[in-house]
DNA sequence: CCTCATCATCGAATCGATTCGAAAGGTAAA
DNA sequence: TTTACCTTTCGAATCGATTCGATGATGAGG
């Protein structure tokens, strides 16, 4: 029914070989049948067959992406990340499978083994992440979005969490800021001992304490009635409050939300410092000061990768991507005497 | 390298077509040589190769979804979309190809005509929507989301979005407004005519204007400045509004915050009711009163639709689902008098 | 004029599955 | 005992590409 090298070779006049060779360019063509071959191809409009190809060439051309189920449908932050890779992928000739573990790692493992992909990119690696012991005895090339903490030797690619909880705790201790609270992601989040968010977290306080400030913390899930609690909590726990880090995109808006309800103003009361994608920083009712995540560049990385690999090249085994910090409009010295209220 | 059926017929002790035919069930065989069979497979972990497979059979299980570029990588309402298409491909054993058109619509016909995909769903499909003439002339199984305008016969579902926009109308005439705006989409939404946005600002407006309401509308891209624009410029349009529809995710938030900083309580002074995805406005600071749109089961139709015309059933050529209202804490009756303020 | 490379092309084997037709074995009916 | 039929299994052809070895043509060097 479809159009075969078959066809192309016979509309051409030449053997099924010459075809092949003319698309994959392996063996010397002169050109004059490399242009009746070229236009037999366009007037059929062939389009070599995937699954046959892949059947000897070994390669397919696809690469999926993992995501991990838990995360469920509604993590915003997702999005950036496939439209990244999926135009990165695309950039580099791959297609993008997407796949999430439905019950336990099976997905991946079918695509794997039925080599209907060239490689894996794993999303929003844990610490003892069970996939990344299933992919590396797979012996396929990988990519992990995150750290691991297993042998598995995978090269994995993640931003400096701990840098960018300095970076904001520095950036209020020079506005002169000494009382600080910070809000970090769910409760479950900390109780999975999730790494990035534990790091960012102790360097954030480690550097505030240094600093001889006084800082306190809480986790927050997105929920208004959970954001006012832990807003309140943290102005109990430190008298004077002046400065706040947030690093948990979905709560910052009912933050600041909540201090304009106590009549704290910001920047003037309060400085807010987050942690989130930039455009998600720009796009708040007051733009706000944020260490923005380099999300898309991660992707890229990890997909220019995993490319590498699928080509016989080595990479290197970690790469840390480093977040900055870019001020905007929640951010401002520190109010005159200490503790303003 | 990799384990194939010859390997598993030899560990079994059978031919080759025996394991085929153990693995599709499309003969009878034998409990015990099934069993013999099944623990060679299981042994050796086999898979089978999915080019190869898909040579022969013609299928390879895999379905494409083809998101339209133009919408960019900042579109928050695309990951439930994805996800719930995601997951519904799975449960019903197929692998998900995402796909984005860089040049013209290249991606689509590669991956078609190169029978990588058995089935392609095109989401966000406009009026006059170039990818639904090269979809229409491929020949393929296909699913549109969205309501197309010309007459490639390809079968679509959409949610009724004149319906959308006539619920929040009716839901404020209930509560005695008589004076409302409506905030749109971005002004280039409106400029390309997509037909879901035209369609529920027309019914809107139009069901207040049979009721005699006083009724304006403006577009509204998602920033801060412009949002407090759209706000104040309704306000000013509409003297004594007390009622808003919001059909925009993104300024959404915005617009609680604007009224708050004018000083206008929600739902006292004005009411707000929104057109959105029901998790986003159980999430606003306030738990906003919305008509849901089925995002999740749009696309679960749109799989379960695709799935059947891969098994050759015939499928209805357009499904249109009903979005419901859910009245939650930003509407409240029309202030007493007519124009409180 | 006769080698000997080099270049362009072809034929045939091959990849890993599916699937058709036929063979082998067993059972029931005549 | 023979015939017919059903079940189970096998062998071989087949799908659409890639790729190796071989062949014929062309030109350069002796």
């Amino acid at each position: 029914m479809a159009v075969t090298i078959a066809d192309v070779a016979k509309h051409a006049g030449v053997s099924r070989s010459t075809v092949s060779y003319v698309l994959s360019g392996t063996r010397s063509i002169s050109a004059q049948t490399r242009q009746r071959v070229e236009a037999a191809i366009e007037e059929l409009q062939f389009r070599p067959h995937a699954g046959a190809r892949s059947i000897r060439s070994g390669r397919n051309g696809v690469i999926a992406m993992a995501l991990p189920m838990v995360y469920g449908p509604h993590n915003q932050v997702q999005m950036p990340y496939v439209w990244a890779t999926l135009t990165a992928a695309q950039d580099l000739g791959l297609k993008l499978l997407m796949l999430t573990d439905d019950d336990g790692e099976t997905a991946i493992r079918d695509t794997v083994v039925g080599s209907q992909v060239d490689g894996v990119m794993l999303m929003e690696v844990q610490r003892n992440d069970p996939r990344v012991a299933l992919l590396g005895s797979l012996k396929c090339p990988a990519v992990l979005v995150g750290t691991p903490d297993d042998s598995a030797r995978l090269p994995y690619v993640d931003f400096d969490a701990a840098l960018a909880g300095r970076l904001c705790a520095e950036h209020l201790l020079d506005l002169g800021h000494k009382r600080v609270g910070y809000v970090g992601q769910s409760p479950a989040t900390f109780r999975r001992d999730v790494a990035y968010a534990v790091h960012a977290r102790d360097a954030a306080l480690g550097t505030l304490r240094k600093a001889r400030a006084q800082a306190a913390w809480t986790p927050c899930d997105g929920q208004a009635a959970d954001v006012a609690r832990a807003v309140d909590g943290l102005l109990a726990k430190v008298h004077g409050l002046t400065g706040l880090i947030v690093y948990n995109e979905r709560a910052l808006p009912l933050v600041l939300d909540r201090l304009a309800g106590l009549g704290l103003r910001v920047p003037q009361d309060v400085s807010v410092v987050a942690v989130c994608p930039d455009d998600e920083a720009e796009r708040q009712p007051v733009p706000t000061t944020a260490v923005a995540l380099p999300v898309e560049e991660l992707a890229r990385t990890a997909v220019r990768l995993l490319a590498g690999q699928v080509n016989g090249e080595s990479v290197p085994s970690v790469t840390i991507l480093a977040p900055t910090l870019k001020v905007r409009d929640t951010t401002a010295p520190a109010p005159a005497g200490g503790s303003g209220r």
